[in-house]
RNA sequence: GCGGGUGUAGUUCAAUGGUAGAACUCCAGCCUUCCAAGCUGAUAACGUGGGUCCGAUUCCCAUCACCCGCUCCA
């Protein structure tokens, strides 16, 4: 088994053992690309949605969250152009049994464009009539095309007809297009002005999984920002460099970010550029960033048939605003955080430790309250535990011997450990042990709050 | 969707055509005044569904899930 292997497994392993990721649906065999957090898990999301909050809504101005539904008219769809494209023509080699898109075996048989034109017949017909080879096995032997949709289809009602599918959304991003005038007029926004959303999308896609990489399911910490024509690329790269920072300030080293500029545009983008985070399968997207120009509003304008003129109030010029996005991927973003944090230690006697080096404002707990002696200090060590919970997500831990539990408290990342000994009662003070170093620091138990609220600030 | 691999306590492993054993973890108790000590006890598993068989965790088939490689991923 090589190294990639393990590591991955590892982390899957742990992930459940400490109740960060479960496999979805466990009890039944699990569901296919479906992963649920557990209470750990759960913590460490949340952390990294406040995060985001803060760098993001609260500490940027003219910024604002939304939180759209997942269910939207059907013609959102329409006019975002994802009925029509977000839909592969997939068919198989029945010779080598490979799958391919039929779009991009055309072009890259004629080194055109030809494809995307097609309709699904015209592609078939071009196929067989030029005898367009597998690239794998080099026959012509294809099955029909069949549609692979990307989007989950649902129904409303009790009566299921083609008038009554809704879609649940693939991106989130049209929320915010949606009520992108709203927003205008409650908040008197002006441009330059951001809305950003934290929620759920789903994608119906083949998906080979790598944990939770690549999901049915997954949410997603995205940043819509509507400005003038012409200062659209300025914002384009201006953000691309704000997402890296976000990524190093939440821990992730920089020699394991890079750009990835995208060649290939969505059908709504004038540029594209990737954050890619150096995963043990290799570089992974983490962030897209995307100048998505006047499309959407454009199109949402027609559509909808509502203006979404932007009335300059500087030169009373009317205008479509146009969007630069960029999108994080929360799911990702845990992944690769928990990638980064999982450490083995060698210490100096020879055993080892595990230790989740998670930055302290990403930590599940803040602090664990640990009596020295169990049968001394419990009842001092549960009023402390009582006080801390007020403040920050507190644990504590009675059991087993104090080296014991500071290793427990390692290994989920808790920063903080305070100690409650014959001093805490005697003299007001407790021990407090840090999980980084192992060093120990003695302060006065009503420094306490004031001290770990300085230390797990974003 | 294709090819390969793997499914036994929470984890890591073992054994077996006659329904499974250990280590670590966890829990309870004892002990313990600062880095996974020790003692006692307890809980805990053959992915699911069929088939063959007197009897299947073991053999066969299917299925589900995960891992690896393809494919796919605006």
């Amino acid at each position: 088994m090589d190294n990639k292997n393990m590591d991955m497994e590892k982390l899957v392993n742990f992930c459940k053992q400490y109740g960060f990721i479960y496999q979805g649906s466990e009890i039944y065999g699990g569901l296919a690309n479906t992963w649920d957090y557990g209470p750990l898990g759960s913590r460490l999301k949340n952390n990294v949605k406040d995060a985001w909050r803060k760098r993001f809504i609260q500490e940027r101005p003219n910024a604002y969250e939304v939180d759209a539904d997942i269910l939207m008219h059907p013609r959102v769809w329409e006019a975002s152009g994802h009925v029509e494209s977000f839909a592969d023509p997939l068919l198989d080699c029945k010779e080598c049994k490979t799958r391919h898109r039929a779009d991009n075996l055309i072009n890259d048989f004629t080194n055109s464009s030809i494809g995307d034109a097609m309709s699904n017949s015209e592609m078939v017909k071009y196929i067989n009539d030029n005898k367009v080879p597998c690239p794998k096995c080099g026959k012509t032997n294809f099955t029909d095309i069949r549609q692979f949709k990307l989007m989950f289809e649902t129904h409303r009602g009790v009566i299921q007809d083609s008038k009554s599918i809704v879609y649940l959304r693939p991106e989130n991003a049209q929320g915010e297009y949606v009520n992108y005038m709203n927003v205008t007029r409650s908040m008197r926004a002006k441009l330059p002005f951001s809305i950003g959303q934290i929620g759920k999308a789903f994608r119906n896609e083949i998906t080979p999984g790598n944990f939770t990489f690549r999901t049915i399911e997954f949410e997603q910490m995205e940043y819509q920002t509507f400005c003038k024509e012409g200062s659209d690329m300025e914002l384009y790269e201006y953000f691309k460099e704000y997402g890296k920072k976000f990524y190093m300030d939440l821990g992730l080293p920089e020699d394991k970010l890079r750009f990835h500029d995208h060649e290939k545009l969505a059908h709504y983008a004038k540029a594209a550029c990737d954050i890619e985070y150096k995963f043990p399968f290799g570089w992974g997207e983490i962030n897209g960033t995307h100048n998505r120009t006047n499309f959407d509003l454009t199109r949402h304008q027609e559509y909808s048939g509502k203006s979404m003129e932007y009335l300059d109030p500087d030169t009373n010029e009317k205008y479509i605003p146009y969007i630069v996005e960029s999108t994080y991927g929360l799911d990702r973003t845990v992944l690769a955080l928990l990638f980064n944090a999982y450490t083995t230690e060698t210490l100096e006697d020879g055993t080892e430790r595990e230790v989740l080096k998670l930055s302290n404002f990403l930590a599940p707990y803040k602090v664990c309250v640990l009596p020295l002696v169990k049968k001394y200090h419990n009842d001092k060590a549960n009023e402390i535990y009582t006080k801390l919970s007020k403040y920050f997500m507190t644990d504590i831990d009675t059991s087993g011997s104090i080296g014991k539990r500071y290793r427990r408290a390692d290994v989920i990342g808790t920063p903080f450990c305070i100690t409650i000994d014959d001093d805490t009662i005697n003299n007001n003070t407790v021990t407090v042990r840090f999980r980084d170093t192992m060093e120990q620091i003695t302060i006065n138990v009503d420094e306490i709050v004031k001290f770990i609220e300085d230390r797990i600030r974003f």
